[in-house]
DNA sequence: GCTCAAAAGCTAATGCCATTAGCCTCGGTT
DNA sequence: AACCGAGGCTAATGGCATTAGCTTTTGAGC
């Protein structure tokens, strides 16, 4: 029966990832939402409780986006061609959304509403690893590892931090190698 | 002539670093930084063109401070032993100063203001590689592997990444670890 | 010591943004 | 047919950056 087309917290996190991958995360701001949904901006109070809120809700769009990808590339895979896999997977992520991966909280496993998915995203990497042979503590250490080294690239990659673009490719894919050698080693 | 004590630009990054290492970088505003020097907000454009500035010059003094540390750390020091104490000290450096840490420019090299000091840290980085034979783009590529290393762990130590502290430097020891056998390899 | 110009500070005003309070309206429920 | 709650709106508040224009101080030169 038509009902008129209304703003849901969905559609409000929608138009925030617009605007984060148009103008960056200081881009944010409830103000641009607002013009974006065409609404008036204490409107949204209606569906989200405060613009941390909102980038809190971000912050698990993000991880979510990146867990369901990561899972799809490395389904079907194991050992170094599904570890292979996945760090090129977070790049191109990445690199696809340079301004949206800025907005990716750091400490997800301390946050109530972002704590499941930032482990889901561990679990993907943990799992990757699976077939390693990687006692307890290891398989923690190895995660960490990994995490470190695709963080650590796409980081300062997509803050332009590489003087040039020039040979990244390059770049990349020793730190692949690395990773598989330090695997091979400690296994 | 006991002149009275004037507020200079010096000053005034100080200020904002006492202000960033107690509050975050977030906590850093022209209206805080004046009540903390105790003049009033428009006073600082006379030291300060904008926010934006000063967050520039803050940028360039935690680049210099990361440079003096770890150059006086390196000194004297050579192949794995200088590297070894290389990624120690940048560690050190960020646990002493978290917040801080988040201020430092990912891409000094694309600002005037910072380009000078991004450039000299990134060389300390690149002379303490020296002696590892490393022909040309082979330097390159080893110094932005150490930097996507040490940037990596440290940015999510810093921001709080790590579920559990539990086992930090035994994680770190392996990043090192494998850093130093990547490079033998490489030679 | 005196004058004066520039440096460094101040107040007032503007505009943007987040947030809160309180009102209005529609659509579905009873 | 009356009602009620969700979702929108306007108005108001307070913080912050920034600009304009005024005032005071200081130090240089006489």
């Amino acid at each position: 029966m038509a009902v008129r087309p209304r703003l849901t917290t969905v559609k409000v996190v929608d138009a925030a990832l617009e605007l984060i991958d148009e103008q960056g995360v200081e881009g944010l701001t409830l103000a641009a939402v607002a013009a974006r949904t065409g609404v008036a901006t204490p409107s949204l109070y209606k569906h989200v409780a405060s613009l941390a809120e909102l980038r809190g809700h971000v912050g698990v769009r993000v991880l979510e986006e990146m867990t369901d990808r990561f899972t799809h590339t490395v389904l079907g895979l194991a050992g170094d061609k599904a570890v292979e896999a996945l760090m090129h997977a977070y790049r191109a992520y990445v690199r696809q959304h340079p301004k949206r991966y800025a907005a990716m909280p750091m400490d997800p496993l301390h946050d109530e509403l972002q704590q499941a998915a930032g482990m889901k995203l561990i679990e993907v990497m943990l799992a990757t690893l699976r077939g390693y042979g990687l006692e307890g503590s290891a398989a923690v250490h190895a995660t960490r590892r990994l995490r470190v080294l695709v963080h650590g690239f796409a980081s300062i990659e997509s803050g332009g931090g590489f003087g040039l673009p020039e040979g990244l490719d390059d770049t990349y894919d020793q730190l692949v190698r690395m990773y598989l050698t330090d695997l091979r080693g400690q296994s």
